[in-house]
DNA sequence: TAGCAATGTTAGCAGCGTAAACATAGTATA
DNA sequence: TATACTATGTTTACGCTGCTAACATTGCTA
């Protein structure tokens, strides 16, 4: 064993994106992380300020392997119409969110304050740019304050559909809204499709 | 002081929505709770058996709270018309995750497993029970089908705007998304109107 | 080859959640 | 009314945490 590990800085942040998809990013020590990259206690402090800059850098991946989802799910198929693709996009998002479900939560916690960290917040933006040009390849012409709107619509409704379709919170009404939830969750396509009011 | 507190539960559970909401549910110990209401470092422990309960009854007021002001909303100038008092709703809504945004947060961490709290669990499906009931009247005749799917799609929205709306992360494009944001915020009637579909 | 910067380890701090043992007060029963 | 019991408080202590300081080892560069 070596005194000086050679990757350790990119061993660490494996490590901790491990950890966290395993066991939920509150109850991830430093130390565990250590221990899984095999190294004392304190020698990620070599590399990270602090533990949220590590948890900050989990974060960012997390958002660059979102990207890297819907980029992929926009362009395969790319004879498919912009509608389709826009449906595989969302699709794409739903599945990562629920996947990596774990990390998903710490890319949105408030534990990371994106101001602080600005590459974080640059990746975040990057996710949300894929659905900003699909929609506009769905709406040719359309206004800018129409397009802002739809995209925050949209994305609201994505992120909001994961946390719901975990059941965070599971509906269950008089009206069965808990099954629907099933539905949407079965027939997501549709679903999005009828959301997208064309 | 008496050896006796008298209510200490009741102010137990005060002082942590006060320091929730005030730094956060991670920056929350139960150390920090029990000195607010000037009592022992394990007092809290003859009415809680773990922190995790005790933040699930924080959690739990927030629902309550919000469930309030829900139902305010659609009440008040109950001459009104159903959309009118959903949009009230709506912006209800957005108010409530705004203003109490750290103890929003908590309601919707992860930290607290709802399946393990029934109550908090009730509490969290009373909110959506009244969307379920204003879309109802919005919405005569509909199918439970599409009424279900409806509800979900406004809730996710709602959800994911409180967390667009407040930075968690904030859009700039370069198809000046971020302005839109400003718009969406500004005048979000506006917004919900169109979404609406009618 | 000497020295320096980078990167590792060890030791130790204060704060945390929690359990166990003990202290006190209010209540039910003899 | 005296006594036991239960509820509710305190003290003490344990192991884990993030983090700092002091020290050790390595690789690079003058």
């Amino acid at each position: 064993m070596k005194y000086h590990h050679g990757n350790l800085k990119e061993e660490l942040i494996s490590s901790a994106c491990k950890i966290c998809e395993a066991s939920g990013h509150d109850h991830m020590s430093l130390r565990s992380i250590a221990k899984e990259a095999s190294v004392s206690q304190t020698a990620p402090y070599r590399h990270f300020k602090t533990k949220e800059c590590l948890l900050a850098e989990v974060s960012k991946r997390g958002f660059e392997e979102l990207t890297e989802r819907l980029t992929a799910a926009t362009n395969k198929e790319s004879k498919a119409t912009a509608k389709d693709r826009f449906l595989e996009m969302g699709l794409a998002y739903l599945e990562f969110g629920l996947e990596k479900r774990k990390t998903y939560d710490l890319m949105h916690s408030p534990v990371i304050d994106k101001v602080e960290f600005p590459e974080l917040l640059d990746a975040a933006t990057g996710a949300f740019e894929e659905l900003v040009q699909i929609l506009k390849e769905l709406f040719p012409g359309i206004s800018e304050d129409s397009l802002g709107k739809k995209c925050i619509k949209f994305w609201a409704m994505m992120h909001g559909l994961v946390g719901l379709l975990d059941m965070k919170i599971e509906p269950e009404t008089d009206t069965n809204a808990g099954s629907a939830m099933s539905i949407v969750k079965d027939d997501f396509r549709s679903f999005l499709e009828e959301s997208l009011e064309i």
